[in-house]
DNA sequence: CCAAAAGTGTTATGGATACACCCATGA
DNA sequence: TCATGGGTGTATCCATAACACTTTTGG
């Protein structure tokens, strides 16, 4: 159709998946066994190509549904990463993407996809720049933290406000006084105390709380 | 080399550019008439093809070159546009960064170009989805400076008080207040007095600043 | 002398921080 | 009874916001 196209060059496109879960206190990242070359056998995320008829976006809901089973989750674009040799048997130019994941939710195979849940801070060696992203990613959401309560993608429907804490201090890496931060949860509208109590983590049994979805989405207009 | 890739679909991947400027109270963006279908003679973005022998973010700084001559630039990503319908003419994926631009110390040849910088609020009818581009670009710079002074790169060397002021003011699209924010700025320590006094936008005279860049970069560590 | 922009301080308020002890329970 | 994590208030400090008049000068 237009001439000026012709003879420009194109590129394998991939998504990469930086599935965000939380489990005991820590951060974690699903990654799974490369099943061919490069690096066939070693860790990498969940990935795959782009194909001619379906937007990125699509292409990364498509892959992690694939991949993993789930559907509908929370996911943000990070970025275009396109060096070179980013991939080194192909040029690949890969589009990362984030996803936060209650793991309760979800029930994954994990032996199915031969994938695992790595500790954040203990993450195996990664190619393709994948770690970079993975760092990215976290930058990304806590910036994202400061206007949006999204962490609560990852808890399950009832937390402990200790599970809250937790878990925010191992996205923001810094520890938070508790008295303040209780304070603070209470004054927010979108997190309800419940009659539930948690007796599994403590004797004696800490009070569960959930989200507000409702008002999670009325308090961002 | 890996079998695996072949038979996956291949894309044409653009870079376009979203180049900010500072003029007379308004934030601006430098527009170009297209010189190929489709929209040929239409308003766009800078753009380009990326090639094969490059990264993508090299292709964005080679595009900004040709066009403009413009050479190391503030410059960062802001996503991967990936519809497939973006581009009418074929399925292009296309990468867009953000740039921001001291108007004065490069002198654009507009007319060797066939640009024009667009105020920010008076944009043209454009397509490719470029409207939206500028519009998360501007938010993104916005984000951007709670962590970084970067609207330096917009100014002149020498600039007044409330030159700084209704630049902010336009990317943030909120007034300030002036005595709060002269008493903020005179607590930085990277804008600095001069002895120099602007006589062009008032008949008393304003004493021109300037950043000083050592204490900017020094201050994020 | 007047229009137009530059320049200049004080007060009030709310949010953030620092900090230490008692409680309830299961083993 | 004791070890473990759950739960609770207060005082201080600092950043932010609101607010209006005087100064200088070119025309």
């Amino acid at each position: 159709m237009n001439e000026f196209y012709t003879g420009q060059d194109k590129f394998y496109v991939s998504v990469d998946c930086i599935i965000f879960g939380y489990e005991e206190g820590e951060l974690k990242v699903l990654l799974k066994k490369r099943d061919f070359a490069p690096f066939k056998g070693e860790w990498s995320l969940m990935g795959g190509f782009v194909r001619a008829n379906e937007s990125v976006d699509d292409a990364a809901k498509r892959v992690l549904t694939e991949l993993t089973g789930i559907d509908h989750l929370y996911m943000e674009q990070l970025g275009a990463f396109g060096s070179v040799d980013r991939d080194p048997g192909e040029r690949v130019i890969s589009v990362a993407y984030y996803a936060l994941v209650n793991k309760d939710e979800y029930k994954l195979n994990l032996e199915s996809i031969n994938g695992y849940w790595a500790g954040f801070n203990h993450l195996p060696v990664l190619g393709f720049g994948h770690k970079d992203m993975i760092q990215k990613a976290r930058k990304d959401i806590l910036l994202k933290l400061e206007s949006e309560p999204v962490v609560f993608h990852l808890l399950p429907e009832l937390f402990t406000l200790t599970q809250l804490q937790t878990l925010l201090e191992s996205i923001s890496g810094e520890k938070i006084d508790k008295r303040n931060f209780r304070r603070r949860v209470f004054e927010l509208p979108y997190i309800e105390k419940t009659d539930h109590v948690d007796r599994i983590s403590s004797r004696r049994g800490a009070t569960q709380y959930k989200f507000n979805k409702e008002q999670v989405y009325q308090r961002l207009k």
